[in-house]
DNA sequence: CTGAAAGCGCTTACAG
DNA sequence: CTGAAAGCGCTTACAG
């Protein structure tokens, strides 16, 4: 017992099309039938029909969100901002997550052509600009976050991962060691590979150190619990070395926790036995203890810049794709060695 | 220049309708038949359109999700879980963040309905059956989680606040407080109102001890950050008070998070100075300074179990509604005074 | 400013 | 097992 434009209009004495530009607030309906139909609509207690509609203008209204799972703080803020951004322009949002794998990346942006989504945000796992490209030749705009695409030209919103994962690391040298564990992530996308030659970067200059690398497998497959478990059996890998690094570098959020608290299980004392710094901030870092020097990535920015970006571009879709750099940002804390005053000493 | 079944039916050298039931893998198609069918969608590169299934089926392959805010880690742990039971039955989910404000909750449970959602999940932030019958009426399946709505029979997955918020609190009266400080959510929804209850039972066998209650305005409001600063803002009042409590019970995760960082700020100590215990456990609290102690609702089996019984009441419409009660477990750390190895001290 | 009518791309009852 | 045809509820070009 769904109520349709014919009914409103029967109870309005109009048409079906009067009642759609009416309530469309389209022009060319006297305000006085205007105000009529959207009465009859409200007394009705009219629902609207989103699957007619997105099948007669060929466009839903909403976006999509593929990222790789929202139980990562990382994502969950991006999720937000993006959301608020959707709403303001009265948009639902699809919310997939990958688990970082290729072949859900590539299932859910399909599903978005069949969803007929106005817009899709995607935080990638892949490197291939293909589904990007269908997206395109769809009509579906695409925004790509804080990672890289190569390939092709994309609205997008990038983090500077390798000058970030650099200074990390620099500041790790500064403190006096020689020889750094580094916990990466998965190099097969842009930021771990980037993160990485951040990494390098910042050796190149002190021919005195040296890394030592573990990348486990494709970091999130498995969830976030995985992801801890990840970061704490490869500290303990690398604590268990003959010759054991002095400090640990740890190329994302929840491997940084992770190591942590392997670090503890192995009775290590941080930073006094192992110095410990991360990439991307989390607002409980500082309570942590000791308190987690990290870069931080500004999250809720990238997010809501990557809808800007977006809605942009739906309301003109000829514009040259564009891209936004943002920083990383260090955040010193005590974990790496400084004392409470954010002091190397 | 999109493809429909017309095209494939053309290119396999059938019908329409034969089309969709190949490629439904319905009753009534010749094995030959179907099998030439998804060849050609799949040589064509078909991609289907959902919004025309939708509208002709009545029904949209996804369900709504609707909490206060996926930022909050608690929510982003049931989004995660909802979402993969979704994924397993084919659907996509979509995702509203309410900020906890009834009137963004009943837009965004109405905009359910004109999605045609084949059902939602909902933390409800009011207590009104309202919304939740209308969607029954239009025939949407919604099932209630963490949780209750009075007035209504729905099905839903709820935790047992009351016991759990009691169990903390006579956690923090068996080291000997007299005097606690309770930093409350929001007590206009059954979560809050069920911890207030439980504060009081764990009191009433001690006649010596009392409380003093604080609760903020609707908690969620503003954003996650916003409740960090009022448990911050909070704890603070509570320890300016000329009779200060000697320990503190927070009614949810940011909230205690937010507490500690206030308490910090105060220079005070956690536990000498003052104890603190919380409700909602994160992964991360066992490193937090001190180690947190605090009830911990099953929040991956809340988010699983409740869209389980939602895909359960889709699949028969006629079930009696069920109610699914979860216990939430105290977990002892160090920040409510007791020793590393969690005991009374 | 307003309406009649076509059509978006599916599914399904009906007929064969 | 297969097809012709109606219809889901909107929007929009066209005509007036």
């Amino acid at each position: 017992v769904r109520l349709t434009y014919a009914d409103i209009g029967r109870h309005a004495g109009v048409s079906t099309a009067t009642v759609s530009r009416a309530l469309a607030n389209k022009e060319g309906v006297s305000a006085e039938v205007a105000e009529r139909v959207r009465l009859s609509a409200q007394a009705l207690g009219y629902r609207g029909n989103n699957a007619a509609r997105a099948l007669r203008r060929r466009q839903a209204d909403a976006i999509g969100l593929v990222i790789s799972d929202v139980e990562n703080p990382f994502f969950a803020t991006i999720a937000r901002a993006v959301q608020r951004v959707a709403a303001q322009h009265g948009h639902a949002m699809l919310l997939c997550n990958t688990d970082e794998s290729a072949g859900n990346e590539r299932l859910y942006l399909h599903m978005m052509l069949g969803e007929s989504v106005a817009g899709v945000i995607t935080v990638p796992s892949l490197d291939d600009p293909a589904p990007f490209v269908e997206l395109r030749d769809a009509g579906i705009p695409a925004v790509i976050a804080d990672r890289v695409v190569r390939g092709g030209s994309f609205d997008s919103v990038l983090v500077d991962h390798r000058a970030g994962a650099r200074e990390v690391v620099e500041h790790l040298v500064s403190h006096g060691h020689e020889h750094l564990g580094v916990i990466m992530i998965n190099t097969a996308e842009t930021g771990g590979r980037e993160r990485m030659l951040g990494c390098r970067d910042a050796i190149e200059a002190h021919p005195g150190v040296r890394l030592t690398v573990r990348e486990g497998p494709t970091v999130q497959a498995g969830g976030v619990a995985h992801t801890w478990e990840l970061g704490e059996r490869l500290a303990r890998e690398l604590m268990d070395l003959p010759d054991r690094p002095t400090a640990l570098f740890c190329a994302n959020n929840l491997l940084c926790l992770g190591a942590l608290r392997g670090l503890r299980a192995a009775g290590l004392r941080v930073p006094e036995d192992v110095a410990l710094a991360g990439f991307d901030d989390e607002p409980f870092f500082d309570l942590i203890d000791p308190p987690l020097t990290a870069a931080a990535q500004p999250v809720e920015e990238i997010g809501r810049m990557a809808a800007e970006l977006l809605y942009a571009r739906i309301a003109d879709p000829g514009r040259v794709a564009r891209s936004v750099v943002v920083p990383a940002q260090l955040r010193v804390r005590a974990s790496c060695g400084c004392s409470a005053e954010g002091r190397v000493t």
